[in-house]
DNA sequence: GTAGGGTTAG
């Protein structure tokens, strides 16, 4: 085994956030007399980074250096993306000034990496001096850089800024893509403008390009949440006539809102239908389900999903089991313990 | 022949 095939198992393992066998194939191919080059640290170092393991993200930064590798632009993106994430401003900066001191200069995808996490944070002014910053420096923004802004100012309502950002766009050859017209979509629902939303999504179908499945949950959701619950469900079923097929997140949508609504029958059927489609339901998504029938009431089918997250060994969501203690608390512990699986009859015990 | 950034559920 060379590198390469070292380096694609540690990258497939890291996709899934697998840390322990990450490290043991690190640690396993020096024992084959392999040391691990650039790549093999910068797959590691950029799983530790994005689970917000930075002091061991920077062990191996400093490690690396101590073996003779140099940290190219890409390790510094991938520890600076890091500290943005957590919130380490003087980290940034920290090593913003030591990849300058390599002679290693900021990228777009750096460019982009620091003003997605400010725009995150509500920080679109000083993601707007990067983007300045950056076209002064010569750095070329491209499209992610265009949605990432756009999508600050949209966080912060400032739709005007939008509008200039999107033509500015055209105006200079750069196509918007389909993550430009989710991130419009998102947010001007986002900002009470969902008949805006709508048109930009039937713009999309018509002319600009396929929307993607993204498109429809996104669009879906709004409708939703705003009570347009007809116009949604058009819009579930034209999901396949777009050769698309609905994802889990659409599933999740159309179904916590027939709960809502009291249609457990319906909601039922939806949830045996998709998985029958082979979108098999996640930990998050049965949690959902569990406290929405939980808070509609409905506890022995509360009981069936407990059962789920059982079976496939999924972890109860703490704001699920404080509903479950909920319950307990208002003196109904004994009455519905027959009713959930047994391993939760210990959250069911009145205090 | 391998590693990085932007979109949806809460």
């Amino acid at each position: 085994m060379d590198h390469y095939v070292y380096n694609i198992l540690i990258s497939a393992y890291a996709k899934e956030e697998m840390v322990g066998e990450v490290m043991h194939i690190f640690t396993k191919m020096r024992q084959q007399g392999l040391n691990p080059d650039a790549v093999s640290y910068g797959t590691v170092i950029d799983l530790l980074s994005r689970i917000g393991r930075m002091d061991d993200a920077m062990s191996l930064f400093n490690q690396m250096i101590t073996e003779g590798l140099a940290p190219g632009i890409i390790v510094f993106n991938h520890l600076i993306s890091g500290f943005c994430t957590c919130g380490k401003w003087e980290k940034v900066h920290e090593l913003f000034s030591e990849m300058l001191d390599c002679g290693i200069c900021p990228d777009t995808v750096f460019f982009n990496t620091v003003m997605d996490r400010l725009c995150k944070n509500g920080r679109v002014t000083e993601a707007q001096d990067l983007f300045d910053l950056m076209v002064h420096m010569g750095v070329k923004p491209d499209v992610c850089t265009y949605n990432t802004l756009m999508g600050g100012y949209l966080f912060v309502g400032k739709m005007d800024e939008v509008s200039k950002l999107l033509d500015n766009m055209v105006s200079i050859g750069m196509e918007p893509d389909v993550i430009t017209y989710n991130i419009l979509i998102d947010g001007y629902s986002k900002n009470g403008r969902i008949d805006d939303a709508l048109v930009v999504f039937r713009e999309m179908l018509d002319t600009k390009g396929k929307p993607s499945v993204i498109s429809f949950n996104i669009m879906i959701g709004a409708l939703l949440k705003c009570g347009r619950k007809a116009e949604a469900k058009d819009l579930f079923d034209g999901i396949w006539a777009n050769g698309l097929v609905p994802d889990i997140v659409t599933y999740s949508l159309m179904i916590q809102k027939l709960i809502e609504e009291g249609s457990l029958q319906e909601s039922d059927d939806l949830f045996v239908s998709m998985e029958k489609n082979g979108c098999a339901a996640n930990s998050r998504m049965l949690n959902a389900i569990v406290r929405s029938l939980l808070q509609k009431g409905e506890v022995p089918r509360a009981g069936t999903y407990l059962s789920k997250i059982d079976e496939r060994s999924f972890i109860l969501e703490a704001s699920t089991a404080s509903l479950l203690t909920a319950l307990a608390s208002r003196g109904k512990g004994q009455e519905y313990k027959e009713l959930l699986p047994e391993k939760y009859s210990e959250l069911l015990i009145e205090a």
